[in-house]
DNA sequence: GAAATATATGACAGCGCTTTCAATATCGGA
DNA sequence: TCCGATATTGAAAGCGCTGTCATATATTTC
């Protein structure tokens, strides 16, 4: 009375079907059937038609271990990203997916949690996975790791511009969305608006704070050091800052914050304080999340289309699969204007 | 001027050592090795020693592709999620991919989008790359089709009660987090409680309503329908059902929503008509997510432990690897009370 | 029409590992 | 001391597929 092997299983196990069952079934070699498969060389129509019937007979799927293992690829891309369920980095992963699916890429999704040792680990799990490419979003890893990473494999990394042989980049213009958010203040009559910006040596962020420098700059408004406050790019992060800027008593009407995850923090803080968004303080986001517009109220932010992002290295990657070079150019910022910023009083 | 397989990039590249060069190196049969990293036999302690020696020296590290391909295993398990993205779900995959990765396993994780058909395919493609195990987070697909699925590969899933051979399900209590959340509105003095279902034909909606329900009926108030809106779980399907209540005339003081995505929306709702939580309604979600403590106001909702449901999944797949017999339990629903509700006045 | 060039196909050797199966070595007992 | 039983180990056959090479046939050229 064991576990029976029944058929009458209402789903049907796929019978596994192996290359060779086909070829028998068609009357031609493994070698024919392998090569209608991948297109690697003509084969007579009647064959071919043969085969196809065959395949769809058994209802065949070539098995990709077996495939990784003789030939070396196994139509799946490794993705590095940090972590899983982040709220920026998930529609990226969703848009890779997507795209990798269509083209019957797999996608293996692994988490550096902002580690650069700990990146290196996945890329040598996803190396010993052999994988065919490894898309790398943003991360820690050295320019460099990446380039000699890059010599065996296929490499698309985001948040950088990078330039090497087998490498491609695609990078979000942080510097013009901050620019962009900050004039926005600007031109809604702030003078005073503070800047929460996010990890110092990330180069996001370092570009996103000088995209917020140039546009105070450019207004002819003083940099003042006393109105950028550090942050982590998370909640608790946002809602320190407020903290720490109404402690040092520092005048202003306006925070832009380098992500939207800080700004919510933010607001958070700036409520307890008895202050309200925009009326008092207005406040505009960066990234966009899904979050912000059902926020209260709605967040100000810079559109980042991260599901796109997602689409766009996956697309990139397919490319580089096929030995071309990327012709994928990333979208400029835009700014969503919401309810959370409004002209100075 | 082709690519320079130059050796001097600062990050070494593994070099693909083999179990057969290992083999050679320690001057043993490749039958030794194997049986030596799989523990398929005694081997005498000085060739044992020999071996990892040569492992060392190597630096060499099994090949997953040809493990999988020789013995079955490839030491990956497959996660059928239904949307890659999710706040909710994001959580889990974490805890998964945590628990699977200390013990040497790679989750792959695939995406149903809540459609059992695109579900179907997912678990074809896992199955066809060799996945020793599948972890199904809720997802739409029969149990039967499941059941079925488990008959080849170990299978857990979450969000159901299912009793299968070689199939563990892992279930939250729905029922009881809603009563849970419902009570604790009617304990701050609330009668009239508006509740915003999840999609009906779900189980863990169906069960959210029935908690919800059997609350409001132990404390001797006749259930209203008019006071239950339909949602789909995300934070539009919210405001839309804030809005058909506040349409209908239907008089409440507070809301319980099916999740915190719909709670958010609800928010919003309520917000654009003036009406403010917690003074004018109070406001319960479902789930935690970590946004539920940054939003205006933090939200009380029902705490899932969405890593640590992850986690467990993973667990109970390793424990059915190894063909045990899961012995993993659920934490209980709590409440996270927090500053949208609040006693009536 | 024969030699030279293409074209389509099959045979076969792996990819890196697991896993019988058989061989050798070791041991206990009569 | 010799035989069967018990440990270790190696040889070899694949897992399912790809890619090279060689063969058989078709096409071309002078």
């Amino acid at each position: 009375m064991k576990i029976k092997t029944s058929v009458r299983a209402g789903a049907r196990i796929p019978q596994k079907a192996t290359l060779g069952m086909v070829a028998a079934a068609a009357g031609v070699s493994p070698s024919t059937v392998s090569r209608i498969l991948n297109g690697t060389a003509v084969v007579s129509p009647e064959k071919r038609a043969e085969v196809d019937k065959a395949i769809a007979e058994l209802g065949f799927i070539p098995n990709p271990v077996a495939r990784g293992l003789a030939g070396g690829r196994t139509l799946s891309v490794g993705v590095v990203t940090q972590s899983i369920d982040s709220p920026f980095y998930g529609g990226a992963l969703s848009g890779i997916e997507d795209v990798l699916g269509m083209a019957g890429y797999s996608p293996l999704f692994v988490s550096g949690h902002w580690d650069a040792a700990e990146e290196a680990r996945c890329i040598n799990v996803l190396r010993s996975r052999c994988v065919d490419g490894i898309i790398v979003l943003t991360g820690r890893l050295s320019d460099q790791a990446l380039r000699a990473c890059a010599k065996t494999l296929p490499v698309v990394v985001t948040g950088r511009n990078l330039k090497a042989p087998g490498l491609f980049s695609l990078n979000f213009d942080n510097f013009e969305g901050a620019r962009l958010a900050t004039q926005h203040l600007l031109d809604l009559g702030h003078q005073r608006i503070a800047f929460i910006t996010g990890e110092p040596g990330h180069p996001d962020a370092d570009e996103r704070l000088r995209g917020y420098r140039t546009a105070i700059e450019a207004a002819s408004i003083a940099f003042d050091p006393a109105l950028v406050v550090p942050g982590q790019y998370h909640e608790a992060s946002g809602m320190k800052a407020v903290e720490s800027l109404l402690h040092s008593g520092a005048s202003f009407t306006a925070i832009f914050a380098a992500n939207d995850q800080m700004a919510f923090g933010a607001a958070l803080a700036l409520d307890r304080h008895g202050l309200h968004v925009p009326v008092d303080v207005s406040l505009v986001g960066f990234d966009d999340l899904a979050a912000a517009a059902y926020s209260i109220p709605p967040l100000s932010t810079i559109h980042q289309p991260s599901v796109e992002l997602g689409r766009l290295a996956a697309a990139a990657m397919l490319q580089l699969l096929v030995g071309k070079k990327p012709t994928i150019v990333m979208p400029a910022p835009s700014l969503v204007a919401r309810s959370s910023s409004r002209a100075l009083a």
